[in-house]
DNA sequence: ACATAATATGAACCGTGATTCACTCTTTGC
DNA sequence: GCAAAGAGTGAATCACGGTTCATATTATGT
């Protein structure tokens, strides 16, 4: 009897996993899922395409990770801005969709390979995922204001489901990979966030948005 | 010398071309796109597949056409929608989307093709277009309600994509193809199609909606 | 009937890129 | 140092499904 799994093997592997996982990330915000590629994934991890089998049962399952880790951030940073921003439930999901667009177009095609690129069905399982879990953010936020008089008695679960639609289809158009030879300062903040913000804010207050000038 | 196409010949191959795009039209209708393969189609509308290719020089072209074909029935029932409806702006854009939805909840797998389906590339391009055709109908309205004094004045062109991306997502949940089972009646209209006008109008008008009643 | 030309056929082909697997290399405990 | 047990390798394999093409069929005009 020999050979016993041991801390530092657990560790190198832990690398190996992450650097797997990273390598396809930055692959993604390059391009997209469609380009990435098992053997050319293996070759800039550092490893052979055998390798990533022992790691990940298959690519689909491997994408969906990396899915799932993109997620993760973005999710967070929403979740974050719901949280941090003081004043009235209107008011936090304001800051929140103005935080998803910014970090959106500041980062194009990691947006709109989570939003829209056509994927694998599993992937895009994930993507519902995804959708729903900004939803559900959202779905607190508005009953919050509900709660605080900032918003009038609605169904909270559709109106989420709505917010992130006007969102997602709003960044498309932007974020479509014609569209990024151009130059990026283009792209930027007020006059595409503005009127996406006045139409869902509309939407949830039914009456009409004030933009807030707030520093940064 | 001898052969030159008859009306006979003509007509036949008019024939065959329409058996294909319908066959494929109700492939998509029943599992969408992904699930339509040529030789499986051939099969079906009773062709062998190299004569799928003398119709049309791929599978995406093929896929194209159908799409379209498919959309063009969609998109002149929500214009007909708006054409048609009496009233301002505002109420023939609510008979718009509610046309819209209560097609998509009709014939959820058709719908789900049209609008979330994960498609190659080229018909992925013609969904583009078959959004912004909805986007310019709704755009056209919004500009009519903005004249007519139902709706505030606003940047017309984003509020029509924000008006279809709810819809499409909204309508997302209720089609997705894990839900099929359920019953059909279930995803009727009123309980789904309420709020997403709701959400919609007050986007748009920045005012509490109404419900109005209006008998068929 | 025959020649000509277009259309239809469907089994074979092929490109792609994920996946496998027989083999080598490392690690571990004795 | 050695045997056991993983871990790593990457060229070969395989699956898939779209596409082709040599052949058969059908239509047309004389």
């Amino acid at each position: 009897m020999a050979y016993r799994e041991t801390e530092k093997v657990r560790s190198r592997k832990a690398k190996t996993f992450d650097s797997i996982l990273v390598t396809a990330l930055y692959m993604v915000a390059e391009h997209g899922f469609s380009t990435v590629q098992m053997a050319e994934l293996a070759r800039r991890a550092g490893v052979a395409t055998g390798t990533l089998y022992r790691y990940f049962p298959s690519k689909e399952a491997l994408c969906t990770e990396v899915f799932k880790r993109a997620t993760e951030v973005e999710v967070s940073k929403v979740q974050q801005a719901l949280e941090q921003t003081v004043g009235h439930g209107a008011e936090r999901i304001a800051a929140a969709l103005t935080v998803f667009a910014e970090r959106a177009l500041r980062a194009p095609t990691m947006a709109w390979a989570l939003i829209a690129e056509p994927v694998d069905p599993l992937v895009d399982q994930a993507r519902l995922d995804y959708r729903q879990r900004y939803a559900r953010l959202f779905e607190l936020a508005i009953h919050d204001g509900i709660r605080d008089g900032s918003l009038p008695d609605q169904n909270a679960q559709f109106a989420s489901t709505a917010l992130v639609g006007c969102i997602a289809e709003s960044l498309v158009g932007p974020l479509a990979p014609a569209r990024q030879g151009d130059d990026v300062t283009t792209l930027d903040s007020a006059h595409i966030i503005a009127p996406i913000l006045r139409f869902c804010l509309q939407g949830l207050t039914a009456s009409p948005y004030e933009v807030h000038r707030h520093e940064h």
